[in-house]
DNA sequence: TTGAAAGCGCTAACAC
DNA sequence: GTGTTAGCGCTTTCAA
């Protein structure tokens, strides 16, 4: 039958195109109720959509907006900003023409041509990991970058808070009683994170008045394995230097502390507290004991880049990132340090004795058998 | 400066915009070369960029094609789909228009609609897990099903081939010379895919010569908790029925079953054989050992879709599913069955000392630790 | 309160 | 070989 046209609703209504236009988008309300019914009618009895194309060339704006990222949509985490991102633009009206350009410099040249040649209202351009980007020639000024900021400044971009989340990190172990702790980093050098959450984890021990011993800051490939490794080297200190509570640069390598612990009869958290980053989905919930972990608002943030982008949301300052807060995610991997470690160290911690593990108001119910054992 | 138009590249020519159309779009070889060179040198010279509103309003194709998925962005899987229906997109010029739903039908049904508005030049809709689904209402026919089925007929589709990836886990099972292989399966009656691979594993028992023994059939909650009850059961059963392999549902569960074995001493692979399926990104590779399992295709399922919906790929039949291939990835899991069960169904006895690994051909480079002991 | 008509920027049939 | 021109379907100014 073909799509109908304006006209067709015109037509079979009995009036003019702009009658139609001005009553199907509710422009002015000059035209009289009973007009506007018997167009409804009409516009509803030949199926009429009117084509964004069309009203887009007449109105150069789409209601369209970009979105490029490398390889975003192959990490665990995309997916949330990408929803993010999503609903909120949904719930303006607007589309979201989505890109990866998997970090290949011409495919990305070229995405920003399409983009563009689309008419795009605004354009995110996304990082799979916090990170200072360069950013691409030919990014539309007024483009907000998502989980990356401007290496030059001159976008605004939004990023999680991981100086504050690694403070939160630490600050969940230590209001647990612990004094030994470590931070088991990457050793990757290029990420941001590592460096902000470890600013967070010192400033959390400076905050309580604990020194921060060189020798807890540890670092291992980022993976089950990497974490594990480093592990064993914090276990292998003399008892006294020994830490209590670890703080994880993510959950993958507290997988690999839980294995190092268990590996030495450890059971966590009554021997050995934990706290990983990131919150990873169908993981940090699933360990034995569940992770307490810090999450990455990635929702919130994909969120925030459309509000932004679509200048729903007042964002004057083109040139700071927003950071935004990592919540802590409390499950049952942080209990106090062990009895005589609370001891020896001439119980100059102050943790309660009552409960068997921090306060934990969120806590998911606990049937107490995880994978691990 | 605003954006350049064609006339403008006309003018800055000196020639027509029918020239200028025809050079760009390297239609007719009938103007001649010089012109083709001042035109290009002006068209670079202006930053011509054609508008793609304006070609798709004339044209009646816009070169997008719209992706329409239930809450596919929020798991760990959904983005090798949207990577492999990108990449097939660009590839061919094209561009994804994304819509997440959520499952929620009236937000489907407005982004039908959105997207017939646009006009896109194809449909995909996605699917988080491979299920059957009642197709909405103003799908367009030609639309192609990604990750389920349609109800009824009507549209083309590409589903995993979950009954031969089931046999192909067992097959690995039993060519390391296990017979007593358990399904530990999900009890979530929906999931089409449960199903199939209890059938593929059935047929590759029969195929082998075994019958199958109900007793093996065990059902949990699909995550490492559920798995783990379920090998409880598994692992209660006296010794001679007990099972030496066991093919899991997912790789979720498979985490379970190391769990319950580990709690009771057993050794994987030495003392028990798994296998998992999905492959799950970050997880699988990093379990201690790591599991050998099923790859789910959503890579090469989201290619399909894209190459099928733009009509680069051929498929004639409206109404059959295209299954798709679930590869082994084979790691360290999988070994021979412990040698007292392997000599003498019915023996008390300690476990064989050595514990060899099985040949795993592909197997990755292994330091030995991983995040359980 | 309604309608006529001029484009938005492009492609392509047709004319030269 | 190259140019003129008529739309694609819509919004919106201006006139009635």
């Amino acid at each position: 039958m073909g799509r109908a046209r304006i006209s067709d609703v015109a037509a079979a209504a009995g009036v003019s195109v702009t009658t139609v236009s001005l009553v199907l988008n509710d422009a002015e309300s000059r035209i009289s109720e009973q007009t506007r019914i018997r167009v409804r009618a009409a516009a509803e009895a030949v199926g009429y959509a009117p084509s964004a194309v069309a009203r887009g060339l007449r109105t150069q704006r789409t209601r369209i907006v970009g979105l490029l990222s490398d390889q975003i949509a192959t990490t665990p985490f995309a997916g949330r900003m990408l929803a993010g991102a999503q609903d909120a633009a949904r719930e303006h009206d607007h589309l979201l023409l989505f890109i990866d350009t998997g970090g290949d410099a011409d495919i990305e040249a070229d995405a920003l041509r399409a983009l563009a040649a689309q008419q795009v209202d605004g354009m995110i351009y996304a990082c799979m990991w916090h990170r200072a980007v360069d950013v691409p020639a030919g990014l539309p000024r007024g483009s907000v970058l998502l989980d990356c900021y401007p290496e030059g400044g001159g976008f605004r971009s939004v990023v999680p808070d991981d100086r504050v989340g690694g403070a939160a990190a630490v600050r969940e172990l230590l209001a647990a009683g612990h004094r030994r702790i470590a931070y088991l980093d990457t050793d990757d050098p290029e990420p941001i994170a590592s460096r902000l959450r470890h600013e967070g984890y010192l400033e959390a021990l400076a905050e309580a008045g604990i020194e921060a011993d060189p020798a807890l800051h540890v670092t291992g490939e980022t993976s089950a394995q990497g974490g594990r490794a480093a592990t064993e080297r914090l276990l292998d200190l003399p008892e006294d230097q020994r830490p209590t509570g670890i703080f994880c640069f993510n959950d993958r390598m507290a997988i690999g502390v839980y294995a190092a612990a268990h590996h030495r009869g450890l059971e966590i958290p009554r021997d050995l507290s934990v706290v990983g980053y990131d919150d990873q989905q169908l993981v940090a919930a699933e360990m034995d004991p569940p992770l307490t972990t810090i999450a990455l608002p990635h929702y919130e943030m994909g969120r925030w880049a459309m509000e932004v982008a679509l200048g729903v949301r007042a964002e004057g300052d083109e040139d700071a990132s927003h950071r935004m807060d990592c919540p802590v995610i409390r499950r049952d991997s942080v209990g106090p340090p062990p009895a005589h470690v609370a001891k020896q160290n001439r119980r100059r911690a102050s943790h309660t004795t009552e409960g068997p593990r921090s306060a934990a108001p969120d806590q998911v119910p606990d049937v107490g058998v995880r994978h691990q054992e």
